[in-house]
Order: structure tokens, then C-alpha cells, then sequence
DNA sequence: CTAAACCTTGAAGTTGAGTATAAGGTCAAG
DNA sequence: CTTGACCTTATACTCAACTTCAAGGTTTAG
């Protein structure tokens, strides 16, 4: 199989499974006499392997350590159970802090009804954003959008 | 006031405060004759605004639209509001990404307490994650961890 | 005189996961 | 013999928001 066979089998971009081959995350191909890479098709099921754990939120660092374990002989489960939960951890914190933005933007909003744009002064910039209001937390730095 | 000065009043780092420059949302900086940067008071709030904005989830380039506006003399509240209804729908749409991901993950996490690490065929690399799933939905690919 | 604590500039590096560009070799059809 | 679809490599670029590095000038204290 060619380099392109397997990128019709899997959806994956000729150059991102080459990018794949450098990251480690697939072993170095055979070559056919003129240079071509050849597959066989175990590559199909680690590229559809690679899918599976990023769509879970696993990095491809994550995958690469996961592939290199199995690659070794070991069964990589307890590894892969800790990092989900890991995963999670993440997904749960990252849940806490958009909702609580989420909570800031309402308050954001809704005040800028109550406010009238004329009232707006130059020193604040925008008293949407900066007009002094009460009870804002102090956590409420550090969270960005992603 | 010196870039030191604004720096420990803002407690953004003096090389922050030079990349904003840069980028347009500070204005350039009066100099000193050792060429030394000055300001005035109206920095810190200037700086209190981006690290505001930041905090709702604005871009550095949604602050620059902001700041540009107010300094050609417009109130940017309408604009604002604006920014603020979209970063929330972003906010949403996360949240929901963020759900189905958690959801995804716990159910993988619960297979895991079932699987025993034995029947990890070499084929499959990880039956935690690529063990054919039941109800697997289609949409769990593009979703990623951030 | 020297050391420290400031300040200056420009350029490059960071992170993650690719994507794009350039310049070329290979192969089958017509 | 040429066109087009493959394949190869290396290098650079993308996004955002900084951070780090290198190499130097200025000021103040001892």
C-alpha cells in the first residue's frame, strides 16, 4: 500500500502521516526500490487508533506514549485508564472555569442593557467592561477562552 | 513613570507591556532623553482594561478594535456588546463540546473497570480505546481538549 | 571602580498539530 | 513525448500571547 492508499482508507492527509512517521507516532516506513513508502495494513488500525485517543482529548505526546509501551510488549491499559482520568480531571476543570465565565459574560451583558452608551467616559474606555462592579472575583483573572 | 513602575502598579511583566506596545494597544511611548520609556497614569488603566477584557474572554485583537475605537472618539459600548454576545455563544458551544467529551471519557473510564488487561490483543493497542463501542457517535472526532 | 538594578533593541523560541510551499523524482496513459 | 497523478525531501508558516535570549546603554549605591 502506498502512502496515498492509506490516506483514502483513513481520512488522514498524505503529509500529516508523514508528519506522523517524524513525530514517532508511526514506525519509519519500508521503502519500495524507488523510494516509495510501502504499508501493510496494521498502519490503518494505529491511524485509526491515533483518531480514537485524540478525539478522547489525549495529546499526540499522550498517544506516542501509549503506542511506544504496546510497541515494547506491554499492555498499556493501566496507563491509558490513568490518563483518561487525568483527561477528565481536565475536562472538569475546564467545565468549572468556562462556566463561570460563562456567568461573567451574562453579567456583562445584561448590564451593558441597563447602561446608557452617552455615559460612557473616555478614562473607563468602555463601562461595559470596566465600570467598577461589585462582588467580581478575584479568580476571575487567569480564565481565557479556549 | 518608568516601564518598571507601571509594571509592578499592573503586575504585568515590563516585556508584556513593550509587546503591547507593539502591537498597537498602548500608543507609543513618550521618552525620556536617555530614551527611556514614560507614562502617565492613564496606562494603568489602560493595562486594567486589556487584563478586564482579557478576563471575559476577549482576543488581544478584539482589544485593539475596542481601544482603536475609543480613541478615534466613538463610544465602543454597541461593539462591545457585540464581542461579549459572541465570546458568550463561543462559550456555549464549548461547554457543550466539553460535555459530550466528559461524557465520552467517563463511559470509556467505566469500560476500562470492566476490560481486563489479558484480553488486550496486540492488534487493537489499547481495548480501552479502540475496542469496538456500541452508540459510538460520529460527531466525537473534531472534538479536542483545551 | 564596580556591581546591581534599571532601561534599550531586535530576533528567536514556546506550545500543538498540523498545513503550505518549493523543487524535484517516478510512473502510466495516450 | 508529454501530461497528470503520484511520490520524495526540506523548510517555513500558521495561531495566540507571550517569553527568552543576546548584547548592550544608564543610573545609583557603596
Amino acid at each position: 500500500m502506498l502512502i496515498g492508499e492509506v490516506s483514502a482508507a483513513t481520512g488522514i492527509d498524505t503529509q500529516t502521516i508523514r508528519f506522523y512517521e517524524r513525530q514517532g507516532l508511526l514506525p519509519t516506513a519500508n521503502r519500495a526500490p524507488n523510494g516509495y513508502r510501502i504499508y501493510n495494513d496494521t498502519v490503518i488500525s494505529r491511524l485509526q487508533f491515533v483518531r480514537a485517543s485524540q478525539s478522547a482529548g489525549l495529546t499526540l505526546a499522550d498517544i506516542t506514549g501509549i503506542l511506544t509501551q504496546r510497541d515494547s510488549g506491554d499492555a498499556p491499559c493501566a496507563h491509558v485508564s490513568g490518563l483518561l482520568e487525568e483527561k477528565l480531571a481536565d475536562v472538569r476543570a475546564r467545565q468549572f472555569e468556562l462556566a463561570a465565565l460563562a456567568a461573567d459574560l451574562g453579567r456583562l451583558i445584561e448590564s451593558s442593557h441597563d447602561l446608557d452608551p452617552a455615559d460612557c467616559s473616555d478614562a473607563d474606555i468602555c463601562h461595559i467592561i470596566s465600570a467598577p462592579r461589585v462582588g467580581q472575583d478575584e479568580a476571575s483573572n487567569a480564565r481565557t477562552l479556549h
